[in-house]
DNA sequence: AATGAATGAGCATTCATTCAT
DNA sequence: GATGAATGAATGCTCATTCAT
């Protein structure tokens, strides 16, 4: 049932989707969605919880992320390129982002989120540092928090409007700033 | 009654705003707003228009972009603290962010605001590469869209865990990130 | 609306009375009463309020009280003959009696309507007891206490078998019982 | 399971017990009080009929009816005084009074009720008279039912508004009512 | 220009009921 | 004998919408 949640959420997002709808669309009746998840509120939890699991562990499932610079370079090239090769898991958990300043429990685990997700690209930054691939002189962790923004800022931009925002330019040229920037000597 | 509007926006979200409320919390009857508006989906059109507005306008007003790649960097730092200083107006101009992906009308609207937001950017640094200040090989839109990236995605990091998200460090590096990307020489 | 809602009161009792069947049944929409009383308990409030005010104020619109013992026989006798003539009011006014347990707002307007009925009665003694018509060994509040519970268990025991029950009999011989207990003498 | 159920009809009622609560509140599970009971209808009968049974088999268990005036007097003075500290029965057994009117099959056993009790003061009366301590020239029946209703009736004031109601005053003003009223000579 | 009455659709929620173990 | 999954109807409640003034 959670599956056929997301495809209705990453249509028309959390908060518009109804329990009865919900029970439907996984082929039970109108009523299941309620007896599983007592309450509207238990179901957005459920749900954004699914969206969330599902989306990051796909981006850790395929592959591992590799020590050093390179390593961190290819995980943020496969974060833009699973993105766009899977619109509606990106289109739900966007949803789910946006709705986490309305929903006082969805905003402790998506706070939560954001800074495990942080957290890995500092840990990539500082495994390059010690080895020497990436210079010793930044803030690791202010350096994840802007990678973060950039990766799902430019997710966000796309998804709005596709056709002016070039996924495959603004890649390479973000990989090219992270070059230039951590890069030592 | 616009006004009075924004600050329901910023803490429960467009589609939560009822058009009952909205006239009331002017001070005037349940049914002014419906009256004004026509209809929840004019509302929505209205007020979303009104905020994207206010927030465009507030960043233009107090202070003219100056040309070249120190006008760039304080339009950044403008950008960051004006937000920090004024959390009902980024509130409520996320929260309409967050809606545009359910609104094809807002979509339309929200897809204009980045192509502007991200070419005033790129008119930036053009400006930079103009005046010798930026080098010539970067891609000045796509550097724009990753650099508009980053200031909205610090601060819904911010919005969302205010303690555990440093916006001081942050724009210190940010600053320091794009002397080093930009700077010539 | 309220008239139109006492007459299912008496039928199903106060907690079986919906929303939508008190705005239909009153001739208007099914959202009407919703629309005027809020809530459910809003609508229960409204209704008992309304059903034991139409009780109460026919008990005393057709007849004054007049004082001493006659007057307080004659109200006896008012009482058995006037809800043995209108069931409808008399089920709904002990349809309310029988929801206060579990309605705190009701309890509370109950055990007013309680301690204002005895007060009446006791009143009617004392006022006979002045007059030397009533002996002066009673306590007029107890008394009032038993003479309220009379009355109303009489009509309980009759709403419930009408056919086994005689209320002619039984108010002859409490009149009976009545003068034999206050009169003086 | 019955006894579970008393507790929650003392406090919520007779209809608003659910089928579910009531499996649960005996340590079963939720479905078990539908597999006993079959429907709802038959859930309210069988508890209404064991808090009827325990209310009146309590009465009688601890002692027995003794014949004439003074065991009449004594039944009176137990009746309130057993009502009084054991309030969850007796608001289970009000609650169950009060919804009589509301379904037809408890009705006619609260009727068979009504008219065994009233039997009971009658017969109570009737040896009163055949020993010479209660006057000939009373109906037995109709004080019968006066009695019956003035101890209901000071029950159910003393319930909704137990600290205006005194009961050991009103007990003695009964009780001496009832010697005046009865007794011979 | 502004208000308030009235409507009706949509949705969350509760709960009796059925059925399969 | 007892449990739990699943259903669907009933209902309270919220709101956009319309209309009359």
């Amino acid at each position: 049932m959670l599956q056929a949640a997301v495809k209705i959420v990453a249509e028309r997002g959390l908060e518009n989707l109804t329990l009865a709808e919900c029970g439907e669309a996984a082929g039970y009746s109108r009523g299941l969605a309620a007896h599983y998840f007592d309450s509207k509120e238990g179901l957005i939890s459920a749900i954004a919880n699914h969206i969330v699991d599902a989306y990051t562990r796909r981006q850790r499932a395929d592959r591992r992320f590799r020590p050093g610079l390179s390593g961190l370079l290819e995980s943020v090239e496969y974060y833009l390129d699973s993105g766009r090769s899977n619109v509606t898991a990106l289109r739900a958990f966007h949803a789910v982002l946006g709705s986490a300043l309305k929903h006082a429990q969805l905003a402790a685990s998506i706070a939560e989120l954001n800074r495990t997700s942080v957290d890995a690209f500092a840990r990539g930054i500082r495994s390059g540092i010690e080895r020497g691939e990436i210079r010793k002189d930044i803030d690791p962790d202010a350096q994840g928090a802007l990678l973060l923004s950039a990766l799902r800022g430019v997710m966000t931009q796309w998804l709005v409007d596709p056709d002016h925002v070039d996924i495959g330019t603004i890649k390479r040229e973000l990989i090219a700033n992270l070059r230039r920037l951590l890069a030592t000597g």
